[in-house]
DNA sequence: TTGAATCATACGACATGTTGTCGGATAAAT
DNA sequence: ATTTATCCGACAACATGTCGTATGATTCAA
């Protein structure tokens, strides 16, 4: 009786359910094991045989969420003409907004950015060295600034008041990233 | 007798520091009062005189920093051409970088970024609508995109080990803000 | 100038709550 | 019936926040 993993994947997911609704609410140093343990319905040293602490629960959460991700764009990468993969990107966030949302909100982890980031950034070098783009540390600044500004406009998008239509907002994207972004890259060419 | 500014600007001070080098090295919610005070040399609770908890000194210290980045730019926002202030921008990170590589890093505050732009963002608006561009959503989405690439690309740089010279940076960031973001926002004059 | 009153500053101690780690109870599988 | 995965109760150690109190500097009257 090694684990089964039917009880065990079903009672981590009552754990991560719970400390996802109170970390929806409020910073996750604020949060005590004994709130999720209770709100999940077990008691608080169950806890422990399924994660070390906290921050455990954000981190396995994390994990799974950039799996996710990673797996969309890379499906496309081929067929689209464009190696930013602005669509997909686009909605991707929607898809997985409800944690995107919080994670790289207010009080979500700091860290989650520069992670996304350096998981999408290999992909995209490679797509773009093979469209010709020229490797050196300016198409990584590149990179990291295109990167940067569609995190920072789609988080900006999702907790706006009355937002923009999705269109509009990738009708802007891309019209920033094309003209500026992407300018710079094809100049980048070998 | 109110307050002997002297002596509990020091205190303060003193406790501030403490709480920096604790923060430089772990995440906040793993410093306790009790390091901060020890470090310090003063009794835990005479932190409660000062701050109210350990996030208390973090927005103290983020409130300082602001209000410093705000005073910079604007002597030079009528003189200078760029009304993205790039030079401005590169400068006053570099000037604060210690504080700022921290509070935008892994480990920092997640709402610190937002801060940053929502205090840059009013004199920005006002500067570009002067210079005639259109005020609108649109304008908006794009101060939100440069200010995010900006700041990931400045964090980024920041961070890396062998990164390129500051006057390197500043030729790309110009670069792709250049033809990106300030052909747009010259495409958005009234 | 001096001495006493006053008050800001810093401290010690207490009650409460959280943490992480035991060993043990329960229930299902072999 | 035995074994073992899963979950639970209890314990010691530590952190938190709030008291009341000691100290020592400043003020002002004699």
């Amino acid at each position: 009786m090694k684990k089964n993993p039917a009880i065990t994947a079903q009672t981590r997911q009552n754990l991560i359910d719970a400390f996802w609704e109170l970390y929806c609410t409020k910073r996750i140093e604020k949060i005590t094991i004994k709130e999720i343990t209770t709100r999940a319905g077990y008691n608080r040293s169950t806890f422990y045989e399924y994660f070390t602490d906290v921050y455990d629960v954000v981190e396995q959460l994390e994990n799974n969420l950039i799996s996710k991700l990673q797996e969309m764009p890379m499906q496309q990468l081929s067929s689209s003409g464009d190696p930013f993969q602005l669509d997909a990107l686009v909605r991707m966030y929607s898809d997985h907004s409800g944690y995107l949302a919080v994670l790289l909100g207010d009080h979500g982890d700091p860290a989650f950015q520069r992670r996304i980031k350096a998981s999408m950034k290999p992909m995209m070098k490679e797509a773009l060295i093979a469209q010709g783009a020229k490797d050196g540390y300016e198409l990584d600044y590149t990179l990291e600034y295109a990167l940067s500004a569609m995190i920072g406009v789609l988080s900006y998008w999702f907790n706006q008041e009355n937002p923009p239509s999705l269109e509009e907002l990738t009708a802007i994207l891309g019209e920033l990233s094309s003209s500026g972004v992407m300018g710079k890259l094809m100049g980048l060419r070998d």
